[in-house]
DNA sequence: TCCTCAGGTTAACGAGCGCTAACGACTCTG
DNA sequence: CAGAGTCGTTAGCGCTCGTTAACCTGAGGA
């Protein structure tokens, strides 16, 4: 099939393009901050054509939400099952796979945990279950890792270090950190270091 | 004066009122989810009522903004200035009146990420230079503390901490972390734990 | 050649929004 | 007791937004 050739190569598909224009401009000024003919303006077409692609202006959020929590729990489950090593070294890939997606996909970080309550129900429901999922692997990773922490302990832990991971998008100064490989980095470290206080 | 007494009473201005529940509506739905009509509900009145104590929706969100930024550098001033001890001490200091910040007042910790560019111009222009001047205030002790952190990674990392402390409207599961105290500490040990990792 | 259909267009509708206008009640104060 | 000022009310205006309807065009296949 050249439409799946396409996806996967250079050309995206009009699909495509809106859902990536509408996650910039969500995240820039908020999910009721935008139209749909800037939506539309900013792929080429006016505003109404989007209905050709998408039944509403929800189901663009909707697909956004759900796609980004099921990437990170996929690729969470994948690291965690190319476990060879120690429990420590899946921690570390946690860490790279999140770092990764925070600094590749800010914007869909931002409306992660921005937009969420502007979803249907049952869309919510899913992207929370989804989120909860992905949170518990981590704690059993964590726990795993320092054997003495409480439950809850770890969890809040780990919501604290999605946020400090997750803080990418204020980075975004003149002349911070230019090189995406030194920010990574330094986040991986600050991820490891509170984990380690937390565990006394 | 009775008015001064009352707002450091128990008993709440009509205008603290409103702040209070737009901060909370805001922080729920975001600004443009949520309208006049709501708001003065939620107070008991109804929604053009408002406009006897506000010129318009936007000043009540330039007002939590901006009221919680200045909050936010005058505490973190005066807690630098009482520094009889260690640069350590001042650290300490710092994160713990973050902490207060952030569990006292989730909604507006919320909003103070979130909602800063629905302001006027001039307004945004405000709350960003107050806003910088607390990151700048923070950046200071941090290299006092870890004195071979160079300035652009000492930023970096106190955008991190912010994330990191400012994650708390996540904790707010049912059986997460009941009490206080405790995630205030937790809370503070993570954050000297990312520092100190920073500085190798 | 003609039909179909995907992918656009513009016009317009209905709902909801922020906000104003006009008005009323209640409490002070001279 | 009159007058003013504070703090509400309801009605409604004007605008924007998401969405639908109706129409158009160009490419592909029988």
């Amino acid at each position: 099939m050249t439409a799946n050739a396409a996806a996967r190569a250079a050309a995206p598909t009009r699909r495509e393009q809106i859902l990536r224009e509408a996650a910039r401009l969500f995240a820039e000024r908020g999910f009721h901050g935008v139209g749909v003919d800037e939506i539309g303006a900013a792929v080429g077409i006016s505003g109404p054509g989007l209905y050709r692609h998408f039944p509403g202006k929800d189901a663009m959020l909707a697909e956004l939400l759900v796609g980004i929590s099921e990437r990170l729990l996929e690729g969470g489950r994948r690291r965690v099952a190319a476990a060879d090593g120690s429990a420590d070294a899946v921690l570390d890939s946690l860490i790279d796979g999140h770092i990764d997606f925070a600094l590749d996909d800010r914007s869909l970080i931002t409306l992660h945990d921005r937009e969420l309550d502007r979803l249907r129900d049952s869309d919510r429901k899913l992207v929370r279950q989804l989120q909860r999922r992905y949170v518990e692997l981590w704690v059993q990773v964590v726990r795993d890792v320092y054997q003495g922490l409480p439950e809850a302990e770890a969890r809040a832990c780990v919501h604290a270090v999605f946020g400090l991971l997750n803080s990418t998008p204020h980075l975004s100064g003149p002349g911070q950190l230019p090189r995406r490989e030194a920010t990574g980095a330094l986040l991986h470290r600050l991820a490891r270091g509170a984990f380690a206080a937390a565990a006394d």
